[in-house]
DNA sequence: CAGAAACGCTTAACATGTTAAGCATCAGAA
DNA sequence: TTCTGATGCTTAACATGTTAAGCGTTTCTG
């Protein structure tokens, strides 16, 4: 949401980074399909993420040789670094949400888009984080 | 949203080019800016989706004489054959997520969504067409 | 009347969503 | 053991969201 954006600038992340970084985060370590899943982001698009996000070694990977299709992929301690750095100013935006909004009409909303996904998609639906992280809106 | 798209790349319009020409169809002739804020589409975007459109014919510019700055746009009879054309199939979607979701269940999240916006925003708030129109999901 | 500020719109540049396609690998069937 | 289909992941290409900047026009102020 665009009330997280300029804060998030000023440390050189999108978005779609910092989501990504704060699921390797809270996760530890997880497959790049199951990643996708758990932030709501397509394949092609996640692969491109995680292309930059490595580069500039916020994350690493691992091929595990039980299956060599699948990579791992790990936050790295730079990425925590960068976690910690603006974790504060993330929830203190949300924080600001919640009272303007309330947090029973978040939760109400929270609940009502996970209904409707269901109805929808009914199986493979996946429900994002409630209220306490940063949700997608 | 996603249940869409198929029908309307057989009649090769994206998202986007769709709910432009919809609100069109519906507004009549409308400034650039005002259109940008109807159908919530930054106007850097709104530039290129009608440019795109204008090429292939489907709507018309004009500079009306009062202000120069401005252009207003209007459904040429290209877009509003599109339109008809496209319609059927659109409102058929529209049914079918509405008898899954149930009706009621819409109509709640659509205001829920306003009470968002408008708690987020205060002025300047646009709310999208009630249930009936292509909802922005 | 002249200049500054604001407005309307466009474009560039970059990031991401999306669809299609491709490659390497794995699992299962014959 | 071999072959086929599926899986995991990546890349290309295109569309759009977003931010910044620029140009022409209008409005406002001194």
């Amino acid at each position: 949401m665009k009330h997280f954006r300029p804060a998030l600038r000023q440390s050189g992340l999108t978005e779609q980074q910092w989501r990504v970084l704060r699921a390797l985060a809270w996760l530890g370590e997880i497959e790049i399909t199951e990643l996708a899943r758990t932030v709501v982001i397509l394949g092609p698009s996640l692969s491109r993420i995680l292309r930059d996000l490595e580069a500039r070694r916020f994350i690493e990977r691992r091929t595990p040789e039980t299956d060599l299709r699948r990579t791992v992929v790990t936050i790295a301690a730079e990425g925590m670094k960068l976690i910690d750095a603006v974790a504060p100013a993330s929830e203190a935006i949300y924080a600001s949400i919640a009272r303007r909004v309330g947090e029973g009409r978040l939760s109400d909303l929270h609940d009502m888009l996970g209904v409707l996904e269901r109805s929808l998609d009914g199986k493979n639906a996946v429900r994002p984080p409630k209220p306490g992280t940063n949700s997608d809106e």
